[in-house]
DNA sequence: ATGAAAGCGCTAACAA
DNA sequence: TTGTTAGCGCTTTCAT
């Protein structure tokens, strides 16, 4: 292993001191030109670079953002990497990344590992085990650390930070409203996610929906299946209800899982069934017929989360207060839902 | 912003020296049981944690795998990330991850910012950019700074590291060697990937298995379409050829973006038209029909690249061989192609 | 059993 | 204009 070339060693070879070094190579007045000449062109022909844990350890900062996210093969999550990605290398930033694998110790561990001075903030995205156990004491001790915080997509009252969501019961009291009025008679709801904050808040808004048309809501066109359920099977039952012609699903997944199964069930789409779905992956527009979505404009949070994130480091004496953001969702209509008349 | 508390602090709190309460903490048996006690005590209930980055400048490691992608997006590479994350978090490694989006630039970039002091090791899949660049300096650099690097998939000769590919040109001899022996009498190669180091080679194994069977290789058959290209356009003027029978595709997207068209076209999938692709994403199973696809095994790629690189980053003394080792790709049977008699 | 001192690589206040 | 010193947080010899 060659050694990286130091302060040191370029002091040695001129026989100066390492101040005089430093200074030179960060162009102070205070050297004459000369040296300053000589220093820098020796630094730059031996490639001398700071070290930054050095200057890490020194500033106390690291120039580095930690992003916990639950799965990178969701198409959601991976559009917000991106974002992230994005800005904060436009501003300087390095991101340790963390896969939760929607697991509530290996966050745990990730976020006790990473705080201890090798982070200067935290983008995090809750694992669904976290939002089952409501045990957020490691994100509280990270901010009580000092370490600034943004949560987004699934997130919790309990943690005072600056959050990223999108508006997701709007969205879907706005989705279900098209689907009525496109003309479904009895919409269903499918979650795979309602242990999720966002999954609860979708099912509001489902019922809102229902409720401005004043249709009743029928607590078992709300179909909840766990991971350990059989995902098929669970459906058929509900569609054994014929007169069932539309349906919510609250995520890509199972948008797509539905629409094989209604489609062997040989129902006409949209005519007879109409489906639309959370989150707008590539799938959706591969399958046939394609799935009208809800784009949550992943690339776009991830961008206002390190934005955010970045200027409450850089500004951690403003002191602002916490803010919420709330990104508009659009619903992309494509052929597995009537037009508006 | 609550002061993190250090070795200083405890010492302060119990007048010892600070080298004492170190001992301490670390279960020293130069340090009197009692004294651990209150101070190993002390420590855990004021959460005391070693500052990461004074223990890296300390011992010249970080305990920090960078990861350098061309595109998250892609399922390939999603997936080799997620292979990565696995095995580095296992061996208490944290991953700072880039995405070089092709761009020979950012790649470049990250690289210089990454190797000085914050780096254990590398691992990368070239950008596309920096492929047909063939310019290596900052890879070369980064080797001669004494930092391991693994490189995948998307390698170059010029660099000497550990190396983990597929057998690209084996598996594309292999896939039309399937489609030959299904019944396919003239397979077309459909490559937007012809700058890469893996396209050249599966065209190679597409020739190969032509030669095998003594069929002519018609450059006119062989068909790459750059960036700029419109797809849909370069594609129907091959298509026009009514006695192209087989379709080889050197990845995902174009595969599914030839299905599209085969199928506006009415053709008989797979009767009249057979269709196989280089990488096993989602997408394929999802489509219809469901296309055949040669699996790279991206998270084991991943897991064996972290592996690798953790094992020459930790037996760095050992200065074993470099080694360049070949993951088998297997071919998935779907609905696009004919089951050989 | 405990502490002093040096050092990892760097910067910055202060002297000379 | 240059150098000395201290210090970021920690470990590790080498005294005591």
């Amino acid at each position: 292993m060659k050694k990286r070339i130091t302060l040191k060693d370029i002091a040695k070879t001129f026989d100066v001191s390492i101040a005089t070094v430093s200074k030179a190579l960060n162009d102070s007045h205070e050297i004459s030109t000369k040296t300053k000449f000589k220093i820098q062109e020796y630094a730059k022909s031996h490639h001398y670079k700071p070290n930054v844990t050095a200057l890490s350890l020194l500033n106390k900062n690291t120039k580095t953002i930690g992003v916990v996210i639950p799965n990178i093969m969701n198409s959601f999550f991976a559009k917000v990497f991106v974002g992230i990605e994005k800005i904060a290398s436009q501003k300087g930033y390095h991101l340790v990344s963390c896969i939760s694998n929607e697991s509530y110790e290996k966050e745990v561990k990730t976020i006790d590992l990473l705080k201890h001075g090798s982070l200067d903030g935290l983008i995090i995205s809750l694992a669904e085990e976290t939002q089952v156990k409501q045990n957020f004491k490691h994100l509280k001790n990270t901010l009580n650390e000092g370490i600034p915080i943004v949560m987004f997509d699934r997130v919790s009252e309990d943690i005072v930070c600056d959050k990223i969501v999108v508006n997701d019961l709007e969205s879907a009291f706005h989705a279900t409203k098209h689907l009525i009025l496109s003309g479904c008679k009895r919409v269903a709801l499918i979650s795979v996610i309602d242990n999720l904050s966002v999954g609860k808040l979708r099912v509001e808004g489902y019922k809102k929906a229902l409720q401005e048309f004043n249709i009743d809501v029928e607590e078992k066109l709300i179909v909840r299946i766990g991971h350990r359920e059989d995902f098929d099977t669970a459906l058929k039952i509900v569609l054994a209800d014929k007169s069932i012609d539309g349906l919510l699903c609250l995520e890509e997944s199972a948008a797509v899982n539905a629409l094989r199964l209604v489609k062997q069930m040989k129902y006409n789409i949209p005519e007879e069934m109409s489906l639309a779905c959370f989150t707008n992956g590539k799938l959706l527009q591969h399958v046939t017929p394609t799935i009208s979505a809800i784009s949550q404009h992943g690339k776009h949070i991830g961008e206002t989360a390190a934005g955010m994130l970045i200027e409450r480091i850089e500004n951690e004496a403003d002191n602002k207060p916490y803010f919420t953001k709330v990104i508009k969702t659009s619903l992309i209509e494509r052929e597995s839902t009537k037009p508006l008349k």
